[in-house]
RNA sequence: GCGCCAAUAGCUCAGUUGGAUAGAGCAACUGCCUUCUAAGCAGUAGGCCAGGGGUUCGAAUCCCUUUUGGCGCACCA
């Protein structure tokens, strides 16, 4: 007879025996596997050059910050600096004589680098030597599916907050857009070593969900007394939705609340309806693959008292004050150029005062150090006093981070149609998904950066689809399938291969690959400090066009068998990071096309 | 009127702490498949970086200004 811990610790064994040892490795590893490589090459490199700088500064002058970055036209070689023109005001030496004194103090010895020269105006151009190319291609298909991941977010908690949609009816392409921008975002902050958690904020309180039901009531009692003789409110959702939902409810319920009080047959329609389509809202969104960790109410909020507490918070830091029945925000205090009404005449808070609150929930209940909004460029008047309110509250606003997507133009026959929930006439996501497939949508609303407007025109969504770069990235992919199929070496082969088996990789077009590659973690750091996924798609599209490049200019099956091997070597890598790319973006990773 | 965002090739856009000759894709034209996927590659052509000032060794990038567009400026959300 076992004890309960014995039994427990024999099931542990157990399961640790049955993972392959690698994977094993990768799981205890977690987050810390980095591949570092390239990026350690770079801080030594920078070590090396703040030294020789200090041969030349003698007099312990403050020297400006440099960069050390690829240089446009590669042929300068792998990495440059402009040390020497940063520096020039501060020794009044001209750039080209401290570039020269730098090449002659600095040391390269033990780096990855093995020559360095002066060109332009003062650029130190450095050039890594034949080692190095072998080093990064072993490193990724070492660290395969984890290649990229890097530390750099310190696992900080941080909550993307976004789509975020009125539960009043469907989606849009707004929030299409912002859907794919902001789970793309996600992903990007997960792999650059942040506990990513992703959520949704139903507004299922306030003053719109007033309007809501009131529209809801008009049609559900126009089903019973007919459409003349019930008024429908004249700023209500016109939508045929709303119209289909009341049938199914009066369907279900008949007359019983037709002589009952407005506010409980309101309430009871609202009960009805927002589940219903806060559930078809989940089922489309999963349909775009985008799942949340969590949809926070916003009848939440007022359930347990967290706006009261809010409102106290702000009055104890004296940034409210209350003339005509009103509480008032003071612009002063929130960083804003109007006061703002916080609780209204009637004594329900405002749309404003719900959002602070739910904020204060994020930082000071749940604890985010970071919070990210994505947010429809028509709300950025709010960004200002959001912002505001956090500072007010002694939450610093610099860990509020909005990014504005800007609204997406839907053109049809050549004119814009407005998208509106309350005209009835919406073209919204799912409508979107009919016409090109998730992969190209997902895609496509991540190649702009988020600032930039975007004319989505209908008519040309299916020929914009056959030009969607997302072929020309998936293609790459299945190409370099096809070739390991073929191959005569087994990929297990290849992973065996060293640092020197891979130095005959020395062509312009092979270089370029395995620089690009290389790039591939800081790429995401990058990405991740801008709060912009869509660097990350540009960069992908480019590993492909390199990859496209090699394979017309470097015969692949080769009478040199080992040059075969590096070469496959190569595509390998690419594979993995092509892989990495399009999974973390959610889009298939075809083997054949 | 005030505020925010933008303006780069015919079209859609890159160009992120100022840096080397401003780059892609699409459309147009010209080449490249008896060998690993031509959904690919190579080439030609296309520019007063909206206009004007300024800052400096150096500006598409920073500052000022004008013009044009988008969006905000509620006891809406």
């Amino acid at each position: 007879m076992q004890s309960k811990a014995q039994f427990f610790l024999n099931k542990i064994l157990k399961f640790i025996k049955i993972i392959p040892i690698d994977l094993y490795l990768v799981l205890k590893e977690g987050r810390k596997i980095m591949s570092k490589i390239f990026l350690e090459a770079k801080k030594l490199l920078r070590e090396r050059i703040k030294k020789a700088l200090d041969c030349i500064n003698k007099e312990r002058l403050n020297c400006p910050d440099f960069f050390i970055e690829v240089p446009v036209n590669r042929e300068h070689g792998e990495l440059s600096t402009n040390v020497a023109l940063v520096c020039a005001r501060t020794f009044k030496t001209s750039p080209l004589d401290i570039a020269k004194k730098i090449v002659k103090n600095i040391s390269l010895g033990g780096s990855d680098f093995d020559f360095c020269e002066i060109a332009g105006p003062g650029f130190i151009n450095f050039k890594f030597n034949a080692n190095f190319w072998g080093n990064i291609l072993q490193d990724i298909v070492k660290n395969d599916a984890y290649y990229g991941r890097s530390d750099f977010g310190k696992n900080k908690k941080v909550m993307v907050e976004f789509v975020s949609a009125n539960p009043t009816g469907p989606m849009h392409l707004g929030n299409a857009r912002g859907g794919s921008f902001g789970d793309c975002l996600a992903s990007v902050l997960d792999i650059a070593g942040y506990n990513v958690y992703k959520e949704f904020y139903v507004n299922d309180a306030g003053n719109q969900i007033e309007k809501f039901s009131q529209s809801l009531e008009a049609r559900y009692l126009q089903n019973f007394l007919g459409e003349e003789s019930v008024l429908f409110p004249e700023d209500g959702y016109k939508g045929k939705d709303i119209t289909v939902l009341a049938k199914k409810f009066a369907d279900i319920f008949g007359e019983k609340y037709v002589n009952v009080e407005s506010s409980i047959r309101k309430k009871a329609l609202i009960d009805f309806v927002l589940p219903q389509n806060i559930k078809k809202m989940k089922e489309d969104l999963k349909k775009y693959r985008i799942e949340f960790d969590n949809w926070f109410y916003e009848s939440e909020l007022y359930k347990n008292s967290e706006i009261e507490q809010t409102i106290k918070d702000l009055k104890a830091q004296k940034a409210t004050y209350e003339k005509d029945g009103v509480l008032w925000a003071k612009a002063s205090s929130f960083n804003c150029e109007k006061d703002k009404v916080l609780i209204r005449e009637n004594g329900i808070p405002t749309y404003f005062t719900a959002d602070i609150a739910y904020h204060r929930n994020k930082f000071l209940k749940r604890n985010f150090d970071i919070c990210v909004n994505i947010w429809g460029a028509d709300h950025h008047g709010h960004i200002a006093r959001m912002k505001g309110a956090m500072d007010a509250l002694g939450i610093s606003s610099s860990k509020l981070e909005i990014v504005v997507v800007q609204i997406v133009k839907l053109v049809k026959n050549g004119k814009t149609v407005r998208m509106s929930k309350r005209t009835g006439e919406t073209i919204g996501l799912i409508d979107l998904l009919e016409e090109v497939n998730v992969n190209e949508a997902r895609f496509f609303f991540n190649i702009l950066k988020a600032n930039s407007q975007l004319d989505f025109d209908l008519d040309l969504a299916k020929k914009r689809a056959s030009i969607n770069p997302v072929y020309y990235v998936q293609y790459a992919h299945a190409r370099i399938c096809s070739v390991l199929r073929k191959s005569y070496f087994k990929i297990e082969d290849l992973k065996k291969l060293e640092a020197k088996d891979l130095k005959n990789l020395c062509s312009r077009s092979e270089k370029e690959l395995i620089f690009c590659l290389a790039s591939y973690t800081q790429e995401i750091i990058d990405a991740s400090k801008n709060f912009d996924p869509s660097s990350v798609t540009k960069y992908v599209i480019k590993v492909a066009t390199l990859f496209h490049k090699f394979y017309t200019t470097c015969r692949i099956e080769n009478e040199d068998k080992s040059l075969a091997k590096a070469r496959l070597h190569l595509c390998l890598s690419t594979k993995i990071v092509i892989k990495n790319i399009l999974n973390m973006f959610k889009i298939d990773v075809p083997e054949s096309m």
